[in-house]
DNA sequence: TTGAAAGCGCTAACAT
DNA sequence: ATGTTAGCGCTTTCAA
């Protein structure tokens, strides 16, 4: 590959000159500016972005985290921090942690050895957070409080949780079933939403079942198991409330026993991706702002990297719900 | 940020000897090692890996170019994809291009400044294939020919518009429509499923109608649009055959206006990515090898930027047929 | 066993 | 308007 020197030598100027007609800054005389121009043509030249790294310090890259791209919400963060890191000129390097904490580890030391110029953090692991507060490096947490001094922008899932209870409570739902992740795992105010609307369920004196899952990849079934011990476990259930594939899987396996949708079960999904939308009958979902959440994490991390201060650390966006067939709305 | 020279100072040794404890090469005194090695804890050392990328003309950062990461079939080829890089030792880029070839011309460009030390294309438009051919960079294609002598990793499409086609007619349709994509925006294998897939009707006598789509986001509705678009062009369909949402959406669609599936209308989805596996009726699909895919992709990537000569350049993994309650598998 | 020095390819300050 | 030089932080000869 070409260097700056290896065009500079052909075309009769020094590097610097080069550099001038490459970057626009400084004088360079129009007859220099072309001969410099047709030295780069003839050797194909393109800058060896490692080395302006090295210079600047900086890589333009942002590390993404999820636990497992395959599930629809982390999916559609991923696609949407992309659009929004691209515009922002920088760009998005998928990281998997498949729930493991080693996983974890292993990106936050490419943000120590300076990979990458910041962290999005939307995985859902681990503990331990003191290796995030000593950092002092640009990283922001989706959904997930990594200490006091690291920015979040968050969904409101208390409210959330209380629309999807209110919901189905306003479907005449007696006995509900709720599929709760395991907390000990999980450092995210995205529980939440099962703590509040069990405590609405209560008020409102309406039966409410726990049934633990783990979040898994597609290849264990775990959604089907779920939902069929939900069913099982709890044979008089009329209403279901969880993360988008368990109360999608919910509802296929409710059909599947003869069940029918919104009569005898009402579901409502938590999440709201665009995986819920191929339902029938159409899936009530309380909806996450994706866009929003992607769009002010990067403005965030765009802004830690820039060294400026960030107004605020903590972003609460609001959910919304939207009603369709499986709570009976009839669209 | 401390740098190997901060550490050196500080151990009272050359900067040499602190690369020497920090990569195992070479020698160097026990004592002198552990006085390095106290010295780079206090500092909280971390080489920096910019200067190393450098210095060994190599990022271990591998561009996954996709036209759109929120659509399945991409997410799981990149989910795959970067596990297989991950073992290998590289991270993975996501690039999406939205359809556009202005993106994908900025992609090939990160390969030539060296940012990423290679690319997967799973990408489906474009033509001008020639910036491909005289790159001489390491680049893969999935489905995707992007000229003669880069490789490229497809599934036996032909062979799955025959499975689909078979299907269907076993299951006695006589009217079929498929979802087909615009072929003058795509340089890919892929497309070969549906002249396969018409040829065996047209062979069988079976009427077979082509509803056209526009690989778009899930914004527009598109998938929704397509499927009422050949229902109502279409009225004696008691065949569909397409992309897994494509498919998807016909199954949702035919129920909401009261078909039977799989009594009146039978469906095969092509892909056969998770997102079909929480239909009601089971949805029956081709299925990609999509593991096989990513990792026979990384494979190649990886050799190339070794250096390493390719035994093929072309692989075709087989697809599979899963039979579920669409066409009737009572499953 | 260790240190000094050169160089990876680029940019910017400083001369001229 | 342009060339020379000194790094950015690392690794690797080459000497000692």
């Amino acid at each position: 590959m070409a260097t700056i020197q290896d065009v500079a030598k052909r075309a009769g100027v020094g590097a610097a000159t080069v550099s001038r007609v490459l970057s626009g800054n400084g004088y360079v005389k129009q007859e220099t500016r072309e001969r410099v121009q047709q030295a780069i043509d003839e050797l194909h030249y393109t800058p060896n972005e490692m080395a302006r790294n090295l210079f600047f310090r900086k890589s333009s890259i942002v590390a993404v985290i999820v636990p497992e791209l395959a599930h629809p919400f982390f999916t559609e963060i991923v696609n949407a921090v992309e659009v929004a890191l691209s515009a922002a000129g920088y760009q998005a390097m998928v990281c998997n942690t498949f729930y493991e904490q080693s996983y974890e580890l292993r990106y936050i030391d490419m943000l120590k050895r300076q990979i990458v110029d910041g962290i999005i953090f939307a995985a859902h692991t681990s503990q331990g957070l003191d290796q995030y507060q000593n950092l002092h490096r640009p990283i922001v947490g989706i959904d997930r409080n990594l200490g006091k001094d690291i920015p979040c922008v968050a969904a409101d899932h208390e409210t959330g949780g209380r629309l999807a209870a209110e919901e189905l409570l306003s479907c005449g739902c007696k006995n509900v079933v709720q599929f709760v992740g395991r907390k000990e795992r999980v450092v995210s105010s995205y529980d939440r939403r099962h703590v509040v609307f069990e405590k609405v369920m209560k008020q409102h004196g309406v039966s409410c079942h726990s049934v633990d899952i783990y979040w898994r990849s597609f290849a264990s079934d775990s959604f089907q198991k779920s939902a069929a011990e939900a069913f099982t476990k709890y044979p008089e259930t009329d209403g279901v409330f969880g993360a988008d594939l368990y109360a999608m899987a919910a509802m296929q396996y409710a059909l599947q026993i003869g069940r029918r949708i919104p009569e005898d079960v009402r579901i409502v999904a938590y999440d709201g991706t665009n995986a819920t939308r191929f339902m029938t009958p159409g899936m009530t979902a309380v909806c996450q702002p994706i866009e929003e959440i992607a769009r002010e994490s990067v403005r965030m991390i765009t802004d830690l990297i820039q060294g400026k201060e960030l107004q605020q650390n903590n972003i609460t966006l609001p959910v919304t719900l939207r009603r369709r067939d499986s709570t009976g709305a009839g669209g």
